[in-house]
DNA sequence: CGTCACTTTGACCGATTTCAAGGCTGGTGG
DNA sequence: CCACCAGCCTTGAAATCGGTCAAAGTGACG
């Protein structure tokens, strides 16, 4: 039962960042040990710390074997220990109310932070789950914490960590956006997370069921497929299974909130 | 004006620890008026201050004349350069779109920090407007991020801050949840916060107009006020004006929306 | 007393959900 | 190798919720 093999290997999955290496020049370039191999995706995730920074984090950052889908790294109520790396999969968090539906709370892709929903409370507010197979990095959030004080870097980027996730939940929660400005936004939001990371912004695999997607986008599953297919008919976008090529992203743009 | 006692005026300056004797045991023997609430948050977001950083807090904060219903304190795209505490009244933030329409992004009480839209970019990202006569004091970000060195609890402090932020907006963006159970949210919420400043969490005057609150819960201002008939026609609450009186919380509780 | 801004109410309409059925695909076992 | 099954995805039709438009009611204030 290998996941991977389902995914076609033509289009370039964000579950296989194999490009990565053609890593974009305005990625700062990275001290050796943080450069190596396996590490390549934490480029753009450190990029606003300097040096020594980096080198605090790459001392207390601890690398994980990967996972299988369904894995899960925490769940709701588990204490709050540390916050975590994606450095290939996809990660979601999501929260179960008391009639038991879920809700997805947060998509997570290579490079990018999650975890983070203990700091308030010293446990964890959602639980987090591969939708695939993953890898991922630990860092012990008191150890993080107490580099704050010798790395206002780290600090600081943490706080844009939040921030950004503040920024992510304003654009879904414009509710008197229609259905469809909400999956522009979507797709436009995965093209600019992929693109900053050097990969490629039109044409990637979203490796989560269409459940899924509706569910984090804040649509009924139905809904998304029949917009799946209206964006297609329009010539925005192909669709095949979970691989999508965005044929007009300018379009796609214009139609997507852009609270900036 | 109104006859109700309204938020704002029962609420103390947060400098003055005068009624200290009449805070509630839960909230960490605590000055109330040092002590915020967030939406549906149990925490005091000063729970983690101690008295040395409270000190610190209070050598930087700058308190300001009371201001007119319509005053911006930033718009967007101002540099960023403080943080705002309300001490009486309510602000609202708020961005515009390219269509020129209005989209609430925040809604800020007595005791509650607003303003950090601006640490991501360096400039705000959404406009801040007192919705009534309101008192807010002001505390210079860079100063603030000067005092976390010496005093962390100070930074963790503001990361609540934002976390809470995240929270909010994540209850926001449930947008399965239908305009009644976000309106039973948003009364609860209120109610909530109220009752932890030991006022009455069943008659209270809200301090926006409709409009304001139907942008703030996201559902159009026709559909507010139908929903508040309903909610009268069912004996759950009687409205008059801008005076509310809850008469069946626990029904509204239920309805509300409970992450976690 | 008139104006203006806000609120309420009614009627209509459209987008989205819900319900229901059919189709596709990958996995499994004969 | 094929048939079948289960889960996911798509499509259709009906129902519903909430938005929009329009008009009337309310209250504050000059």
């Amino acid at each position: 039962m290998n996941m991977q093999a389902r995914i076609s290997t033509e289009v370039p999955s964000i579950l296989e960042p194999a490009n990565l290496k053609e890593t974009p020049k305005h990625i700062n370039s990275l001290s050796p040990q943080l450069c190596s191999h396996r590490e390549m995706h934490k480029v753009c995730l450190f990029k606003s710390v300097d040096e020594d920074s980096k080198e605090a984090l790459g001392a207390i950052i601890k690398h994980r074997k990967p996972v299988q889908k369904g894995h899960h790294f925490y769940r709701q109520s588990d204490d709050f220990v540390s916050v975590y790396v994606v450095q290939s999969g996809a990660i979601k968090t999501y929260d179960i109310n008391e009639n038991g539906e879920e809700h997805i709370t947060g998509l997570y892709l290579p490079g990018e932070l999650f975890g983070i929903d203990g700091i308030l409370a010293g446990e964890h507010k959602y639980s987090a789950e591969a939708l695939d197979t993953s890898a991922v990095s630990e860092i012990n959030y008191h150890s993080l914490e107490l580099s704050f004080r010798a790395h206002p870097d780290i600090q600081r980027w943490i706080m844009e960590i939040l921030c950004s996730e503040i920024y992510q939940r304003q654009l879904l929660s414009q509710r008197q956006n229609s259905a469809e400005e909400r999956l522009a936004t979507f797709l436009t939001n995965i093209s600019d997370r992929l693109k900053r990371r050097g990969l490629s912004p039109t044409d990637f695999s979203l490796p989560m069921s269409r459940r899924d997607i509706a569910g984090y986008v804040g649509v009924a599953a139905e809904t998304m497929s029949r917009l799946f297919a209206r964006f297609q008919n329009r010539g925005l976008l192909s669709v095949t299974g979970r691989a999508v090529s965005i044929s007009d992203l300018p379009t796609l743009q214009g139609m997507s909130v852009t609270t900036h």
